[in-house]
DNA sequence: CATGAATGAGGATTCATTCAT
DNA sequence: TATGAATGAATCCTCATTCAT
């Protein structure tokens, strides 16, 4: 099919060069042209595929977030019991955050400082709608405590960027027997 | 009286520019000058305060974390028994992150970011050896589950750091109830 | 044609206007600005060619350090008998420093402060290799006296210094004549 | 005589804070915060005794420049024979600037830098009136080439600034034999 | 006379963005 | 599409000088 317009690949390097250049240093203290040098493209380039520097990060932001709950929800079937469904998910959840730290680092990163634009977060928020509709049909069967959603997800998904961060840090090294622990945690802050 | 020495009003009302500033803004979107016209003194004077900006901002983060942990720990006596003596740090430490809400938004940028010299969080967490303690004797009691600090932390202090910052953007209010429930999901989540 | 690259007249204009500014005003009380002005460029630009301030001037110190010198030893033949050898070469430096004025007075302005680094200023000694080869020579012969270099420098070439700072400053007009006296003087100073 | 209302001690101590500090990091590049911190006093202080940063290297300068007059002319007698004369005033700069060099090194980067007020620099030279004189008569008694007194002064005596600076850097250590050496060039280079 | 605090003006440097090719 | 050069606008920080005590 001839010559894609632009290439899929730069735009690539640019998101993952923001992304650990971000991580490491903080969006502000990130300049254009450092992005541009570790995506080997002249920083000229990079305003052919975004608009400006808060639409890098931003789209960096949203291509994360897609990927982080397509993770999530990849093998997550709306007819399981809930208690089964949600351990899926947190497991899947669990993966990405520690097995894909970088990115998992770009997101708290985002969700914790005036980084992105506000609007781009509300958007964020409606992929995790799967998880949600777990939470609800858990309530209902009084599987799940009568609380509301960001209660629930301040105890059950929360807490694992804080381990994730702290991992990243050098602080602690999750094993298995780790990981098991923290789900127990998070079932047991939620369950009824 | 008062005018020969430095003025602890003018370095106070510095860190809590900077604070307000910082939380709008981030450390690097955060220019001197903004914080000195806040402060109503003139740039210059900000460096008779303190050695540059990341120094400013490291003290910031040291002034809040021991006020933090003191109004967490002011009314904690190490004798009561554990689960006692945990209801009351966890009650005093979503009172101080709930009011004191701008001061908590600053640490949880803090803590999420690379923004203050690492050295200088380290030395933040020392503060927290109280808590420690508490936990330490709730293994040994068989009161609280036999995992790491960091795990605890995670799940049974972490979470308020969220549900403060969901608060501050508008996405929940909470009330009495709401911290009831947020307490017992945190206790459910570390008791054994 | 040339818009792609580096243009070295940019960086010339740049070193021109180093040259005259800091004759005029001294390195510090030079600011970036003025010169970006003066060469027609942006201040920004000026990182495009200099890493910072001190490497401009540590270039352009070079830069007409290897001006000076080839200028001085264009014509000089190193099989010609000692005398007639000194005394072209001296002529061709006092040519250089009294009709090259400016690059004179900023070397000079150069060698009396602490404005370049000392390392520099060692690579430009090195250009000096032929004259010292000529007194060395000269000494053997014993047609100069058998002492060091430095007295000979002392007193050979650093006086066309002061005559030309002199001249410069308008406390006199420098002649054939009084260039020929002070060659004169060169020679009887060094001479066996 | 009671209180004198200013210390002269304080003064003197200003004037030689300053002469170090410029010697090492030259008029621009040294602070009035650098020098009364050297000097033991305060900032403000400085402003009691002197004009302003201008007022008081000029000063610092005619200070010396009057210190260094005094001590080449202190032994002369304007009736000794011109020759003799002669060599007992260049001998006493000789010592002067070598032995106090500190002072003579300040002298040299005031008088190659736009660093003083030209008319003070002016007054300084008048100082050196009987060196002149002298001069003259050699003219007259046809003992010394009949060329102007800045060529004479550039050949007999600025020599000493060159080869003191080069002592200064460490490039060479000057012994009693190198003094007559180059009191010898000295007086070469402008007898008749 | 002496001071430490305070500051406005200024300087070196960086950086997001544009433009000519 | 892709680029390297260019830049104006900012930003951190310094410093000569002043002022209240």
């Amino acid at each position: 099919m001839g010559k894609l317009q632009k290439s899929i690949d730069k735009r690539n390097a640019l998101v993952k060069a923001t992304i650990e250049l971000v991580n490491n240093n903080g969006f502000h203290a990130t300049p254009m042209s450092k992005i541009a040098k570790m995506a080997d493209v002249s920083p000229a380039t990079i305003y052919l595929y975004f608009e400006n520097k808060q639409d890098l990060v931003n789209q960096t932001y949203m291509d994360i977030k897609a990927e982080y709950t397509n993770f999530a929800f990849a093998t997550h079937n709306p007819n399981t019991p809930v208690k089964e469904g949600f351990e899926n998910i947190w497991k899947r959840i669990a993966e990405f955050k520690l097995k894909d730290c970088e990115n998992a680092m770009f997101l708290a990163q985002c969700d914790n400082t005036p980084m992105i634009d506000e609007s781009i977060r509300q958007k964020g928020i409606k992929h995790l709608q799967p998880l949600l509709d777990l939470w609800e049909r858990g309530r209902n069967e009084q599987v799940i405590k009568p609380v509301s959603d960001y209660l629930l997800y301040a105890y059950a998904i929360n807490p694992l960027s804080f381990l994730m961060i702290s991992q990243k840090r050098g602080a602690l090294q999750l094993s298995k027997k780790h990981i098991e622990e923290a789900y127990q945690a998070a079932w047991d802050s939620i369950k009824l």
